[in-house]
DNA sequence: CAGGTCGATGTAAACGATTGCTATGCGATT
DNA sequence: AATCGCATAGCAATCGTTTACATCGACCTG
């Protein structure tokens, strides 16, 4: 059995040679089969009221019959449209990622529009921005959902020629005014904190994503705020993280639970840094919820069968991905922009992996 | 002198904006700010060793101050090769399927090919079958992770004009020939027994995909086979699942333990299933690895995390999606296919939810 | 019955690139 | 000196649609 072959030479092949063997039909076949102009055939598949309920009929059954499809490039090209949305995202292999594309999915397909996917480390390789796309007329519009673009690309992505046609989802970047779809990160923090604080737990310790990225700072935000609001605050010391990923969660764990005086409950800014956070500290004989609580952010999949079940903020990914493509569309529709934020609410869903301070903590 | 030249510049550019309503510069703008023709600017671009360097330079000059792209319609319609590649997978939700998605742009990266992404039920949604792009020139090719296509979309793949445009991935349709790259099932549930049986393990139990399911088909015929081998076999109450999610793992662990005898090892054909297994066993009081060894497939990222750490088998998911890419190429560049089915190792990794069995079993 | 309206269709010009031919200039060969 | 070859660049056809405009009856109206 064959484990792979070289692939540049392929690449090489397929850059000299390809070209598409098979002829197919186009629309002036239909036209003579049917007896009638290449017009009409357009006008029977686009326009189906400005020719006769008989023409119709008849370039309708020539069409049936030989399987034609109105080839997408002369048509995108005479009509200046390319019928599709590029998502760039920052990683394609990161799971968060998939269900927010699978909702910009559904928000696309009534529409008709196909979705190219991209993900920040290709562009790069390819030395080409998400603007290329628009620039080449690959693309109509493009979602985005990496927060963290170079200041060039932002430039670009705020220019004439490809005003409007941007909508950012999830993560943005801050003070530029794009239009932006995301969840309502502070008040999901601050649904974290009044649970916790409700249990009686009164040291807290926070686990952030990376550093500069938006939903590390509003998370943040929204876990200071509402601790405020209880009387209640977040030393430096009890800051940990630095990213979204479990490993983090994993060592974070470890570093807070080194501190002299340790917290009663862990708030993560996702579920793989709580996933991460629990896996270590049982690695370290803390038992969750009896020693310390944590919730996490997100509500992944998993969630909910991770050891113990995890508490956890709800955000609705794909709603937000649907919501993300309707803006899209509306803003390529040409209708003017009803705001540029919109917060999508969300909940806190109780498992197991919280439960009232134990008295007798150190 | 620049002033001069710049305010030219823009009195053409504006004039070209106010006649056609667009913004986009084409190549006839620079050939005429480049003082060439436009096939020496297409040369330029796309055979720069076909103009002398001087040409070159100019023009790549006036291409790099004016930020153009070619245009990617006219250049497909005339050059008949969209360098698009679609890839349907069952469920774009799916978190499972992003690493082979990532590994497929990998493939597509170096060849400068885009990625179109649809799933399934998106497809139904319109009516359209992912032959619908081939036919309509939108995708030069189709990367299918789906293996559960009707019988009708299968023989439109196999037809003439879309013929050698298609590979599947992961999952395929059995009996028909299409091109497949996979992961090495059998092997993978080999791998798994056998470490099972050197632990001392003789009571199996399986936990299956669905039903129908090539992959549910090769998982139970693997595990099958290796456990003849070693002198046992696996009764068909001992067989249980029927999806790969993490819900049926769970269920299912109930409706094993509920069983007069219970097996002390059991085989998962996903690690979903396996994680659901897992908490539904600890739901049940048996304790793993202590009372039950289980063991998933796939290694996905949080199978390191869950508790106990999950053994499982690893499949290459993103190094499947770059050779299917790769695949794809190499056939669209017209070289006959090596072979049909591409088969890729997989391997086993050890943590901690298997253990030596348990003498005192009942 | 002349003139006007309207609906259905055809004609042909874009859309923006690529590329087979052809023309030109210049140095090398015989 | 005449010819050949080659590198370079332009001309114009072409890719497969859509759509503005023209055409042509049929029907209506005064």
């Amino acid at each position: 059995m064959t484990i792979a072959f070289a692939s540049r030479k392929n690449v090489i092949l397929y850059m000299k040679t390809y070209r598409r063997g098979t002829m197919a039909i186009g629309i002036k076949d239909i036209a003579r089969l049917a007896g009638v102009s290449t017009a009409t055939v357009s006008r029977a598949l686009s326009h189906p009221g400005r020719v006769s309920p008989e023409t119709r009929a008849q370039v309708m059954a020539v069409v049936e019959e030989h399987d034609y499809r109105v080839n997408s490039f002369a048509r995108s090209l005479r009509v200046r449209r390319a019928d599709a949305v590029l998502a760039m995202v920052p990683n394609l292999g990161n799971p968060f990622f998939s269900e927010i594309i699978a909702g910009i999915q559904d928000g696309l397909t009534p529409a008709g529009l196909d979705l190219l996917v991209t993900d920040s480390l290709s562009q790069q390789a390819r030395r080409q921005s998400p603007v290329t796309h628009l620039q080449a007329a690959r693309a109509d519009g493009l979602i985005c959902l990496d927060g963290a673009l170079p200041a060039g690309i932002l430039d670009d992505l705020a220019a004439g020629d490809v005003a409007g046609r941007v909508v950012f989802a999830c993560e943005w970047p801050e003070g530029r005014g794009f239009p932006v779809v995301r969840s309502d990160n502070r008040a999901g923090m601050a649904l974290a904190v009044q649970h916790l604080v409700g249990l009686g737990h009164r040291d807290f310790a926070l686990l952030t994503g990376p550093e500069g990225n938006v939903l590390t700072r509003e998370r943040r935000e929204g876990a200071e705020a509402a601790l405020a609001q209880a009387g209640l605050s977040l030393p430096p010391s009890r800051i940990a993280g630095g990213s979204f990923e479990i490993r983090d969660g994993f060592r974070a764990a470890g570093d807070l639970m080194r501190m002299p005086s340790r917290p009663t409950a862990i708030l993560c800014s996702s579920d793989q840094l709580a996933i991460g956070c629990i896996s270590g500290l049982s690695e370290l004989g803390v038992r969750v919820p009896q020693d310390v609580s944590v919730v996490g952010f997100d509500d992944i999949a998993l969630a909910a069968y991770s050891c113990p079940p995890l508490t956890t903020i709800r955000q609705d990914r794909r709603r937000l991905g649907r919501i993300a493509a309707e803006r899209l569309l509306s803003s390529l529709s040409g209708k003017p922009p009803a705001e540029t934020l919109t917060t999508l609410p969300v909940e806190i869903v109780v498992r197991r992996s919280t439960a009232a301070a134990s008295k007798a903590v150190k």
